[in-house]
DNA sequence: CGTCGAGCCTGAAGGC
DNA sequence: TGCCTTCAGGCTCGAC
């Protein structure tokens, strides 16, 4: 589950490899379902002969340039990316591989098959459903302190991408945690100085997880995150995936429960609920 | 508006 | 060892 620390460094990745600058010269597509919404031969024609000119993100999307489109990625659960040679052969996962001028590939694996992509002209239009960017200067508490005004619980706030996008599973659990927050608090009830910590510990999460190169979690195969093998926010982790282990903070164990139909997890001592 | 459950998927992990 | 079940979770959709 790449959040917003991952695809952020999978998108610099991007745009600092041997791809910027050439040209697609085809698209050979291994699982059809991972284009949203559109034909194969749609999508070829679209994306053919146009020049890769940057890599980027919204969200939890990776945005490609295009000379005329974008192409929008969403990695879900467990998309990954590799450059690899036009004639290497195709690897069991993999889903799409965009063939480039230089001789060179794209290659898309995603095991679980839940990643889509989709052509766009209108990046806006396209993503419009996603709130803002917790990274972003207008992340900032006057506006954060109004989202806040809604009867839902803090952990389904974080996670629903029209309200701050980019948060997902781990990153929540971790500010949280930070903010002393128990995750079934209504989002609503936060003080003026609750709201400030939790503001202050989404935006050290997230930076973190950047500097960090994002998370890896799992055995380093079907859990590995990044393209690149140096994430290392795994190792900052204080409460996730942590059940039974010591709070970093009082020690007392760590428990995990379900909230909002995910694992969560928090320190019973640190996070009080309301 | 919000919550909840199902569905999409497969590999890993746990139970027996 | 091996089969079977459960779990993992981002997102969408339909029901309430």
């Amino acid at each position: 589950m790449p959040e917003l620390p991952e695809v952020e460094t999978i998108a610099r990745e991007l745009n600092a490899s041997s791809l910027i600058g050439h040209t697609i010269l085809a698209a050979r597509i291994l699982w059809p379902r991972t284009l949203q919404g559109m034909e194969e031969s749609l999508f070829n024609a679209l994306i053919k002969s146009q020049t890769l000119q940057h890599s980027g993100r919204r969200g939890k999307y990776i945005v490609l340039t295009l000379d005329q489109h974008l192409l929008l990625i969403h990695l879900r659960m467990t998309g990954k990316f590799a450059i690899v040679s036009s004639d290497d052969p195709f690897h069991p996962h993999e889903r799409i591989r965009l063939y480039f001028s230089n001789g060179q590939a794209l290659q898309y694996k995603d095991p679980r098959k839940f990643g889509r992509w989709t052509v766009s002209t209108d990046l806006h239009e396209s993503l419009k459903h996603l709130g803002i960017e917790p990274l972003s200067p207008a992340f900032n508490l006057k506006i954060f302190t109004q989202l806040l005004k809604r009867p839902t619980k803090l952990k389904p706030f974080l996670l629903n991408q029209s309200y701050i996008s980019g948060l997902g599973n781990i990153y929540v659990d971790e500010a949280l945690w930070e903010a002393k927050l128990h995750p079934e608090t209504p989002a609503s009830s936060l003080n003026a100085n609750s709201i400030k910590k939790l503001h202050h510990a989404i935006i050290n999460v997230l930076s973190k997880g950047i500097e960090n190169q994002g998370t890896r979690l799992g055995n380093g195969q079907a859990n590995y995150y990044s393209v690149n093998r140096k994430a290392n926010n795994q190792h900052q982790l204080q409460v996730f995936r942590r059940t039974g282990l010591p709070c970093p903070r009082c020690g007392t164990a760590i428990i995990k429960f379900t909230v909002a139909q995910r694992g969560t997890h928090i320190c019973p001592s640190c996070q009080k609920c309301i």
